[in-house]
DNA sequence: CATCTTGATACTTTTTTAGTATCAAGGAAT
DNA sequence: ATTCCTTGATACTAAAAAAGTATCAAGATG
């Protein structure tokens, strides 16, 4: 039995006559009567009761003119969810996240990518930098977040967007009033850094920023995360540097200056990675997403 | 799209393997590698990735998966109930009922039709005889029981079987400790006769019967049906002719007696009526129960 | 009774599917 | 590096299946 067969069926069960049924079909009748008896003699079964005035059904054929009908649009829908699938809009994409980049860009880019294709399901995972690439590399996950990674051959690193960094002070530091600040309080106060963690990271970012400036700087502390840093520079422990969009810390007591004279390539790259011999439509509808939004939010920002 | 190509996508997703699949769908490699070319083209997604190791599904292609397994089953099931309808194993049978048969027969029919066919819904509907006719013609019920039918042209009257027939008497009735008694008994006694209703009836046969042996009898009462004849035997009003399923009806009083010179053509038929044309494998499983069961009773009888 | 309509059938043509032989490309083993 | 083996893809041929044409027999219809 073919889709055909129960195509031919619904046409001359619903139009209870062979002529017009092959019209409707775009064949002729012959053709048409031999695949009804064919169907008929498959299933062995009598499907129609022929009278002079066309095809009725019988009760067996009323019942396959449902489960026909129901054949119908349940193959539809395959075909059609298939589709979708391969267009990446339908599905499910597995996010690693880690870092300071939940803070602010990746709930908008899940939002804006959510928006635009609502039917595809997003799992989020928490996990650090090494455990995304294993998880990629077992393909537990699609796609990773995160910063400071080592190029690697199987696994394509793209810059998503660029954040500016700013230094975190408390209220009470002589230079909280100004609008900007040197690079060189990072000289002449305690420093605190962060994350603790796997290297490269953030901590090798500032320490080369500061010896391109010709200095050492007094690391007072090493901290886990964004928060806590931030949080002992409330406490006026030292100073910090952060990526821009830790500003959405909004601790009691902490201001966030620009620098001045920011030493080249002072920026913190947020990154996206991926397995460089993924085919997913999926995948490529996410990165659309992000890239469109790295775009969009460098210019954004002043 | 046809189910041809889902068995073949099937069968090398399972595989993995263009080479082993057509090997399990016992066709030969190339024209299973073109079916699959085709179904991507006309789905326009890519359902796999061709490797050096065989055939691996896309997201798009693991969906499709599921979904052609699930028509795969729905098919199937399709085929097996049309065929079950077909051979009247799965329905629904509309039948009328009425008078004094509900007592032994049809629900013995009922049950033993409900055991062979467990996948046929029985509905029973009380009607009167021309009701039964009625709704025959109007294809609301199947098949009918009664009895005393008027021959009809286009609705088949077929007897079920034929009930001997008792006298019931009061147990303070002179013969009643017989084991037998004579059809005199009839002249001698007031009679109770039933139904009152449409004609022909019980009615007639009774009187037919008197006739043939010379003789008109005494009619005391006329009443509704068999349950109210026997009530009236109960408190001793006369004597009243019944089929021997009303022995069923275990009144306080009343006892049932065979009688020992019973006029030719003595019985009374329980009819089942059907229309001629009617093809229903349903029902033609229900009437080879209704036979079967006819039979056996007959025989079961002393 | 002639006529019209119905689905069925015999036969032919076209389309589709399957089979045979062969190829190019990527691993694996030497 | 090179040979060999495996993979799926392709060109061409053969077979099968579906569709088309012409015609028929059987009921309904006037």
């Amino acid at each position: 039995m073919e889709l055909r067969h129960l195509r031919y069926f619904i046409a001359v069960a619903e139009e209870g006559h062979i002529g017009r049924a092959a019209t409707r079909l775009h064949i002729s009748q012959p053709p048409l009567t031999r695949q009804i008896q064919q169907l008929e003699e498959e299933l062995d079964v009598q499907l129609f009761i022929r009278t002079p005035r066309g095809m009725d059904l019988t009760p067996a054929g009323e019942l396959l003119l449902e489960e026909a009908r129901n054949i119908r649009s349940v193959v539809e829908q395959a075909a059609e969810r298939t589709q979708r699938a391969g267009q990446g809009k339908l599905g499910r994409l597995d996010i690693g996240i880690f870092g300071s980049a939940i803070l602010d860009t990746i709930p908008a880019i899940l939002l804006k990518f959510r928006n635009d294709f609502p039917e595809v399901k997003v799992v989020l995972h928490n996990m650090g930098k090494d455990a995304q690439i294993a998880a990629l590399r077992q393909r537990r996950i699609d796609l990773g977040f995160n910063r400071f990674l080592d190029p690697l051959e199987d696994i394509v690193n793209e810059i998503v967007l660029t954040e500016k960094l700013l230094i975190a002070l408390n209220e009470q530091h002589p230079l909280a009033g100004q609008p900007a600040v040197p690079f060189s309080v990072l000289q002449e106060n305690p420093l605190i850094v962060f994350p603790v963690g796997p290297r490269p990271s953030f901590i090798d970012k500032v320490m080369h920023m500061c010896h391109q400036k010709g200095f050492a700087p007094h690391v007072a502390q090493e901290v886990g995360n964004t928060l806590t840093g931030v949080a002992l520079v409330a406490s006026n422990f030292g100073v910090c540097v952060v990526p821009e969009s830790a500003t959405k810390l909004a601790l009691p007591g902490v201001v966030y200056r620009p620098i001045i004279d920011p030493p080249a390539d002072s920026g913190a790259d947020l990154n996206c990675i991926y397995r460089s011999d993924d085919p997913s439509p999926l995948l490529e509808s996410f990165l659309t997403t992000v890239r469109t939004f790295g775009e969009q939010w460098v210019t954004s920002y002043p």
